[in-house]
DNA sequence: AAAATATCCAACCGCTGTAGA
DNA sequence: TTCTACAGCGGTTGGATATTT
């Protein structure tokens, strides 16, 4: 703690925030091409006016390939509430149980949806009668917790471990021994999750990811293509000079959260079906493609990969200095896409202003 | 239709653990 | 052994959106 350490960056003239479009665009075809080894290098490197560690959860929580969207099924609702009861606030634990959900999003869930639900069923034990809510959505559930196996009462949980319920406090015995102990204990409905007890086990108690090989550098426990892509010309990459008004003229229209919006509209048939599976292939062809069209659709720059490399024949358009892969449909995408998907960025002035980023990434 | 309120969620902040010099 | 720098984690916040009045 007293140990000196610098802060993350220097605040001075980095972009906070929501990200763009553009930003995204150009972390992703970043990432997809050198990983992310050095996360503090990285928006340097890939000419983001944003500090690592704001890349980091960027990607992680929102740009990752393997990420489920959408609401939460009943089974993972009831998976993360038993896990809370067993680990309490360890948000990355419990992430690493639930395939394609981030801590960031298990732990906003569990704060807006869960915990008042659980606290509910809890006092209604006690004296029954939650507090109505004005806004109930789909996955405010009114009804107490449906609970499946009998002996399985999540909120007030018979377990040997101390009540972490209320979270940081209950900082209980992690061991791997009494950690397994517990989960033997515990019914986890997993039904679509992918995979079984033992390797929940394994999860827990590793803390990664057990299906993805780690990688040497980094854990990769965000399951990300970088795993796979050699980062040999890292340091090749020329510095960046950001033009100023990219961003004034981004920030214009739409940015992240109208983005996230298109997400939420479009979460359901974009990532509902077999994300995971998909995911799993993320580093061939198919599943590059797939990826990149929910991310469009995410943004909102939904269109046929071949629309920009059709749009974009000459070598201006997608050539890649680094790669030297014309078809890369980040590289094609990034050069079409902003100036076409977003109405502030269209025009002489657009193209100007992008032909100043070195897209050579 | 407009204002007020509630809710959600992406992003930020600060701390911790750890590896390397 | 100590110190520095980094990645990661958990808590919190603020803007955007949805709902109610």
């Amino acid at each position: 703690m007293g140990k000196g350490r610098a802060p993350c960056c220097a605040k001075v003239g980095l972009n906070r925030g929501s990200w763009t479009p553009e930003e995204d665009m150009r972390l992703i075809a970043y990432i997809q091409k050198f990983g992310h080894a050095n996360w503090r290098a990285l928006p340097k490197q890939a000419g983001l006016l944003r500090c690592g560690k704001s890349c980091r959860l960027r990607w992680i929580n929102y740009l990752r390939p393997d990420l489920k969207r959408g609401n939460f099924t009943v089974e993972e609702e009831e998976t993360l509430i038993k896990l809370h009861n067993m680990l309490g606030n360890k948000w990355s634990k419990i992430a690493a149980c639930l395939p394609g959900r981030t801590d960031n999003e298990i732990k906003n869930v569990w704060n807006t949806h869960l915990k008042k639900r659980v606290a509910a069923s809890a006092g209604e034990q006690k004296k029954g009668g939650a507090k109505g809510k004005k806004k109930t959505t789909c996955v405010d559930v009114p009804a107490p917790a449906p609970s499946p196996s009998p002996s399985s009462s999540t909120t007030t949980t018979t377990t040997t471990t101390t009540n972490c319920s209320s979270g940081e406090s209950g900082e209980q015995s992690n061991s791997s021994k009494e950690l397994e102990f517990e989960l033997d204990k515990i019914e986890i409905p997993m039904l679509d999750l992918g995979f079984d007890l033992d390797m929940l086990l394994d999860t827990v108690t590793n803390t990664h990811c057990p299906a993805i090989p780690s990688a040497p550098t980094s854990p990769c426990s965000s399951a990300s293509p970088p795993c796979v892509v050699d980062d040999g010309a890292l340091l090749d990459l020329p510095e960046i000079d950001i033009v100023p008004e990219l961003w004034s003229i981004m920030d214009g229209e739409g940015g992240a959260g109208a983005c996230a919006e298109t997400a939420q509209d479009n979460a359901a048939p974009c990532h509902g079906k077999g994300t995971e599976a998909r995911a799993a292939t993320a580093d061939d062809d198919d599943g590059k493609e797939w990826w990149l069209e929910d991310l469009e659709k995410e943004l909102g720059l939904w269109g046929p990969i071949e629309d920009y490399q059709h749009q974009q024949p000459d070598p201006q358009g997608c050539v890649d200095p680094l790669s030297a892969s014309v078809d890369d449909p980040v590289s094609c995408y990034f050069q079409a896409g902003p100036a076409r998907a977003t109405s502030a960025v269209q025009g002489p002035e657009a193209s100007a202003v992008l032909a100043n980023i070195p897209m050579d990434l």
